[in-house]
DNA sequence: AATTTATTTCATAGATTTCTGTAAAGACAG
DNA sequence: CTGTCTTTACAGAAATCTATGAAATAAATT
């Protein structure tokens, strides 16, 4: 990793392992975050350099962020080489992963339970009925987050940010005890 | 996958491929489907024939799961095998998993983020200060994340509830417009 | 203590994912 | 159209992760 400041260096291989955490490529996720911090956009070959991987992992990582909309391709006058550039505002970019990963994982997920539960019919023993129950809140709660997810899409980044940030005071004024 | 209705074959297999999206086992995944959606504690050996996999496997799972705390052993009387049971509330259950993961995760990334923005000092170049800033950015996302858990992890289920399903109302409360 | 039953550990086989280098394709200037 | 620069596709190598069976350990029963 060349020409990287240690502080730089330390949190890309921190996101980077933070990515395989979240089934997110470790190369994938070191990319976002050099491009995360970088103040101009840099091309393929200047990745290269600094992460030290090979060109063509180079290529597909950035495609990869591309299909996840977080980074983008930009073209600098008198250059004919794409550069690239990351989402830079951070409400703004896990706005984005949130919406991809409901889309992803949360909204095939109803539909299998919504399936399940329906193949279920009736059950015709005790098991399958204690069974099916389950399922079925299963999907209230991946209904109740789906829906919030998509409040929070529709609201500007400052009201998102009052909800998380005063939580607990609503829930105090909306009249329930915190323990 | 032995003596299960296919609704239940359905789901446990979903919650297969949805684990290992979220970087978790799929086989563990698969044994936490099939004792979330059982009435009875089940043995090591009956969850072997159940899903197909070997004995050592199960093994193994259900000591990950035990350390996510959301399986638990019991015993049944007359009966000196170790039986497992899911945590059956679902809210419980999305509780211990997000308290989990930021341990696991937001915490150390707290961490990293401090520590690497301690480190960039009073950065001597406008690419450094860039990184920089960016950086404390997304610490400040990171606190914010952080704080908001914990508070949930403070809130009586319902309360947590209340919050989830009345997001946007909430939001029209403090008075911003939502989109 | 010996035997039976249950569980865990561990080395390795197997599968999957990731990475690389090369070759092909595409884009552009002259 | 040709030559150069750039990006992409792909096949195989390397690394990582997962699952297995056998052996070791532990626990209970006789």
């Amino acid at each position: 990793m060349i020409g990287l400041p240690p502080f730089a260096q330390n949190f890309i291989l921190h996101w980077g392992e933070m990515g395989t955490k979240w089934g997110i490529n470790r190369t994938v996720a070191q990319i976002h975050a050099l491009l995360f911090i970088s103040e101009e956009p840099l091309n393929a070959e200047g990745i290269c350099n600094r992460l030290g991987v090979a060109r063509s992992n180079v290529s597909n990582s950035l495609k990869e962020l591309q299909n996840w909309g977080i980074v983008n391709v930009v073209h600098l006058p008198g250059d004919r080489r794409d550069h690239f550039e990351s989402v830079k505002d951070v409400y703004e970019l896990f706005r984005i992963i949130a919406t991809e990963r409901k889309r992803r994982e949360i909204d095939p997920t109803l539909r299998n339970l919504r399936k399940s539960a329906d193949e279920a019919g009736e059950p015709n023993n005790p098991a399958d009925a204690y069974a099916k129950g389950q399922l079925e809140d299963l999907l209230g709660f991946f209904e109740m987050i789906s829906d919030f997810y998509e409040k929070m899409d529709r609201m500007p980044t400052k009201s998102a940010v009052k909800i998380f940030r005063m939580g607990d005071k609503i829930a105090k004024t909306l009249g329930v005890i915190t323990k």
